[in-house]
DNA sequence: TTGTACGCGTTATCAT
DNA sequence: ATGATAACGCGTACAA
């Protein structure tokens, strides 16, 4: 409630010399002042308020953080992948003296808005976007912005942090190889938009190729990734619609449904098939059996984000305008030697 | 980038024409007039400085949600129940055409810092809080405030939205009762300032009692709920520890690690031991075998706290100062009847 | 229907 | 070391 004028005007000097104790600009303030100031900025509680600063300043130690809704009235934070780098971005934003202002957005139209509207002084990306959304993203942008788990390789202005999905997929299928199998299928949200999956996608025909068995197009199983949609392909996987022994699933959640879907009609895992998942969320290890998957580490990718914008903030020298974090596979109970 | 100034003079009219046309105040202004402005508008691209319009107005469209962070650096969001809570609620602050700042906290200091800093509109904890914290963050802050899981029963200025916890404890244990339990333990981290875990205590001790069944104190088990803190007490009723055919578990992920804990131990859940959970979170149903629990409508939560914050944001009468919302019993495979 | 003057709380610049 | 003034972009109140 106090302001800059309540104060001056108590202590006897000008809004400017309070302003600049505020500030800790103590170079150009007695030190007899400084301490009369700071008594009274106790007092009364003075916190300065941060719409006029930002007015002043052009800049508002406010980050947007957004996050795409498909569907709308879907709720993003239901995925634990999410809502886990949610919280890390959240916290570190916080530890850094800036403000998290959070928004899901239904198109990218209204990105540009919000920034404007708030002077954010930058802007994360939880969620893939295409090559193109990015691109127009970033010409109505002013302010820097970080991409998480999206592609782009033209435009120099994209700042990025991914994990390396090639190599994601490529390591899943070669462990299913070295335990015996050669009929593996690759389910996934397959499309050229999305192209985390399609970097795990080649990981996987990379492997295949290197060990020499003939790729089968019938084993790229296309489809949405939610448990649900899990559950359907494990039934068909179970009522024998493929000819396969291993699936390397392009998400956790799906993977576990797609366990359950094969189990209800008969088909046990990993007895009669092998499953390999991807993202380690906490989950994999509370189910039965404990799903093998291939880990990446969020709160790395989380700070690496945080750390990117804030020097792109600062207009700090960026180490490198994209990062690919390393991942891993957790060997859990999912994946079965096969003995013939 | 384009303000009203540069607007107003391309137009050839005053600042205020466009501003009335930017408000939608039509009447005052000619219709020849805001077709012109209004494709000014578009072609420049105008927006809004909200910092401009909130030191203006002395309201910000913000609304801040707070949620307590007890260890430092650790992610409250992993956490299902808070996450979806969380989501539903930023789908909700920006359907309604606000703003949502997030911010985890430390103490309750930072609370009214904040919500001065930003002129923000209104307030939500998304953890709980005790009486005496609630108290204090009400007396230095003068914008409405809502409290989710939380228990206040002499601040009037305090608006709640909660569960029926006294009803969840009383159903559960009455469940257990019903298949034939008489050895039921409490598992919860119980104390004074938790009063949530409290009235689901309270409601366990009813449903006992209205059964004519003996109370044992040795039944409370008083610990954290994270699902290590439940593998441990799974291990101890494996080993004996307590003389018991079902616990009824105030946490679902705790409920998970102590049926972990029980079965690693050679307790296998339901045969040896049943157990209820509480929150219902999705996970329930995907784990072997599904867990029974006390479910909570979520969604209408979230809705019932933006309700009631916007209802008081533009002072419009409250239907009521609290909501307590129904739960209800969810059986799934934990719970065995006992043939004895 | 349109315009003017002023204030919101802060910071920067330039004097003193 | 301290202060006066203008500026940030917008809305209210009042005047024309």
């Amino acid at each position: 409630m106090a302001t800059l004028k309540d104060i001056a005007k108590e202590a006897g000097v000008s809004i400017m010399t309070v302003s600049n104790v505020i500030n800790g600009k103590y170079s150009k303030v007695s030190s007899k002042t400084i301490t009369l100031i700071q008594e009274l900025v106790k007092k009364y509680n003075y916190v300065p308020n941060l719409s006029a600063r930002s007015l002043s300043m052009k800049s508002s130690k406010l980050i947007a953080v957004f996050i795409n809704t498909y569907e709308v009235k879907q709720n993003l934070f239901k995925d634990p992948y999410i809502s886990e780098l949610f919280g890390e971005l959240e916290s570190l934003i916080r530890q850094y003296g800036y403000y998290a202002i959070i928004r899901s957005i239904e198109t990218i139209e209204n990105v540009s808005t919000i920034l404007q509207n708030w002077n954010v002084d930058g802007a994360i990306f939880i969620s893939q976007q295409t090559e193109e959304e990015m691109n127009q993203i970033l010409k109505n942008s002013k302010c820097p912005i970080v991409f998480i788990d999206s592609y782009n390789k033209t435009n120099p202005k994209a700042i990025m942090v991914g994990v390396d999905d090639y190599k994601g997929g490529y390591i899943a299928t070669k462990y299913l190889i070295s335990n015996g199998h050669t009929n593996i299928a690759f389910a996934g949200c397959y499309s050229e938009t999305n192209a985390i999956v399609s970097h795990r996608y080649q990981g996987y025909r990379k492997a295949l190729k290197e060990s020499g068995i003939p790729y089968n197009e019938k084993n790229l199983i296309n489809t949405f990734t939610r448990y649900e949609d899990g559950v359907n392909i494990g039934r068909d996987i179970a009522n024998r619609k493929y000819n396969i022994s291993a699936v390397f699933a392009a998400a956790d959640l799906f993977a576990l449904g797609l366990i359950e879907g094969a189990r209800i009609n008969g088909c046990v895992v990993p007895n009669d098939l092998s499953v390999i998942g991807f993202d380690n969320l906490d989950l994999c290890s509370l189910v039965t059996p404990k799903l093998t998957t291939v880990s990446q580490n969020v709160k790395k990718k989380a700070e690496s984000a945080v750390n990117l914008l804030l020097n792109a903030i600062k207009e700090l020298p960026i180490p490198s305008q994209s990062i690919t974090l390393d991942v891993q596979l957790e060997v859990r109970q999912t994946v079965q030697k096969l003995s013939n």
